[in-house]
Order: C-alpha cells, then sequence, then structure tokens
DNA sequence: TTTGATGCAAAATATTTGCAGGATA
DNA sequence: TATCCTGCAAATATTTTGCATCAAA
C-alpha cells in the first residue's frame, strides 16, 4: 500500500509524454528512449523507465504486456484492445467495445474481485497478408 | 521458416510435461525449474527454457505472457482465459465461454486478418482480498 | 528550502546460447 | 550410429536501483 507522493513534472517527463502521444505505433522503453534522446541527449534510460512508470501508476499512460519480450506503451489511457501481428510483431488498435458485462460475468466464475481485463487478438497485418499474396513466403 | 527436426522424449522433457500437468496454477519457468529438480536434481534451467519451448511449438503447452516479468506455463492447451493477481501475480482459469462472435466483430474494425485471441482479467485473488480485509496491509 | 527527480553505473532478473559429452530412436 | 539433447557456464536482454547532485514547487 504504497501512498502517492507529490509528483513533479520535469522536462524529461513532459518530454516522454510528448513523444509517446505523437505516435500511434506502441514503443517499448528503447524506442521511447530514441525518441527522446533526439531532444534531450544526454536522459538515461533509467529515467525513462521511471517515467514510464509513473505516468503509468497515475493513469496517464497504458502499459502493454504484448509478445512476450518487452513491455510496450501507449499514450492513450483509455480502455480499448489491440492486435498484434504474428508475423511481424507490430501493435494497432482495435476500435471496438468490450463485450456485455463482460467483468460481471468473470466475477460469475471465479473468486477474485475483478478490476480490469485486457484482450489482445492475434492476426496478420496488411503489409503481412500482402507480402504473403504475392508469394515474398516470410518468417 | 524453420523446419521442425525430429523430436526426442526425453526424460526430462516427460518429466516437465509430467510436473506440468500435474498444477492447476500457471508457474514461471523458475517454478517448473523446482518442481522438476525434486525427480531429477542435475536438471538445469537451460534444458527447462528449452523444453518448454519445445512443448510450446508443438502446442503441448500454451505461453503466457501475464504481468510483464515472466512468462508462465499451462499444460491446458485447449483456449481458455486467464486472470491474474495484481498483488501477487498468481494466476488462475477463468471457466467462461468466449463473448460471442468476438473475432468476428473485431475483424470488422481492423485491416488485419484475425487469427485468435486472448483475454486476461486483472484482479484480487481471495488470498490476497482476505489479507486486506484482515487489516494485514501488504504491499 | 524541501525533497522529488536525474544521470551514471552497477545490480538484479529473466532468458538464451556455445560447447563437449551423453542419451534416444 | 546419427543427431538430438543435456548440464554447465557464460552471454544477452531488459529492467531496477544506490547515490551524489540537480531542479521543481
Amino acid at each position: 500500500m504504497e501512498l502517492h507522493q507529490q509528483r513533479r513534472m520535469t522536462r524529461q517527463r513532459r518530454v516522454i509524454l510528448e513523444e509517446l502521444a505523437k505516435v500511434t505505433s506502441h514503443p517499448s522503453a528503447d524506442e521511447v528512449y530514441a525518441m527522446v534522446r533526439r531532444r534531450i541527449p544526454r536522459i538515461s534510460m533509467g529515467t525513462v523507465y521511471r517515467n514510464l512508470d509513473v505516468l503509468w501508476e497515475s493513469g496517464t499512460i497504458q502499459k502493454l504486456v504484448s509478445g512476450g519480450s518487452q513491455m510496450r506503451f501507449d499514450a492513450n489511457a483509455a480502455v480499448h484492445y489491440h492486435v498484434r501481428c504474428v508475423r511481424c510483431g507490430r501493435v494497432d488498435d482495435v476500435a471496438m467495445d468490450p463485450p456485455a458485462r463482460i467483468e460481471e460475468r468473470a466475477a460469475n466464475v471465479t473468486k477474485y474481485k475483478i478490476l480490469g481485463h485486457s484482450l489482445e487478438f492475434a492476426g496478420v497485418c496488411p503489409a503481412c497478408k500482402k507480402r504473403e499474396a504475392t508469394g515474398q513466403g516470410t518468417d
């Protein structure tokens, strides 16, 4: 039960948020680091991680666990779903409403207190579909 | 495009699968390692990781990306949903049917070819709920 | 001023891999 | 017997953290 302390809007924190808001992709921490470093060359990876965490804790950004290796971040904090390309790893938003009473249904079949949910589709993105149709086998 | 080679059922691979099938929890690689080591004390972590991967590639087990830190494994390869405790990281199954036409709905709002989906609920498990109710603040 | 935040580097985690010897089909 | 697999250890990859200094409020 950690108390939230007073947070300060430092240049680093602001720029990280600004850069994240610019893109519709869902960058990993090192990609955010690369973007931010163009504006603050001496920023450290530790600062990037610390700020992504602070922004996530305050509900300003989303932290996605997609694929398996790295975390990905999303400046769109509203609940929405994602689809990940099984070929290239690309992640996009899926603009659909949550299935009716889905958390209520889950609560009925577990002893957990349900707080939220995340839904990720797996699929093949347009670019990979096209590449495959053209006969350019990948993998 | 990797060709699957001929696989051998070694003692290590068999015991890993047997131990995984015994539990309904969703152990992480090091938990599997601990379980298997009771039967094969000299097994190495590398062998555990390699085998979990082989079993996953062949569709024998599921690999869950929950939380963010470690992978978790599930001997039940059938599609089903999970709930993860936000306090202790425990993962359990959620016995509910997929929302009606959910992949069809997703297909309508993206350009992806949808292949599947995974749904994970976040919540507080019975043990953590109880601990909190008893006033034993955690974290 | 106070004290949260930063940069740097080292540490902690989690997972992967090279290699020589061992076991399975 | 062929070659897949193992144990061990070193290497990667990712994320976290201690600390002295800096800066937001």
